[in-house]
DNA sequence: ATTAAGGCATGAA
DNA sequence: GTTCATGCCTTAA
């Protein structure tokens, strides 16, 4: 496993729970270039337990069309039942952006 | 809203 | 080693 995965799943892995991270943020925090390879690294993770993707979404709060652990109708329920509002099929940003402090 | 183009890590051939 | 296809994307037109 190379070192921006790790990166990536580290991050992803460390998201509160009740907040969501876009797949933009997470690139740059993870000091990937583009957000797309973000979601080709979580799109094969293995350890679905400590990487929460359902907490990954698009830039504009919409789900990824293709969530590879059980739909996009499963990730949805998740992130409601995590205490997310979903606001015309997409996540409320404004309110559940995750705000790195520092 | 839909389409097109950008840009890159990963894996198979 | 390199070329090609693919992807949980983004932005701009």
């Amino acid at each position: 496993m190379t070192d921006k995965q790790k990166r990536v799943y580290k991050i992803t892995s460390l998201i509160p729970l009740g907040f969501v991270l876009t797949y933009k943020k997470l690139a740059q925090l993870s000091g990937v270039k583009n957000p797309r390879v973000v979601g080709n690294i979580l799109h094969k993770n293995t350890d679905p337990q400590n990487i929460p993707c359902h907490r990954v979404v698009h830039s504009d709060g919409s789900l990824a069309k293709n969530y590879a652990f059980g739909g996009i109708k499963k990730q949805e329920e998740k992130l409601e039942k995590e205490g997310i509002e979903f606001v015309n099929g997409k996540v409320k940003l404004s309110k559940h952006l995750w705000k790195i402090k520092n």
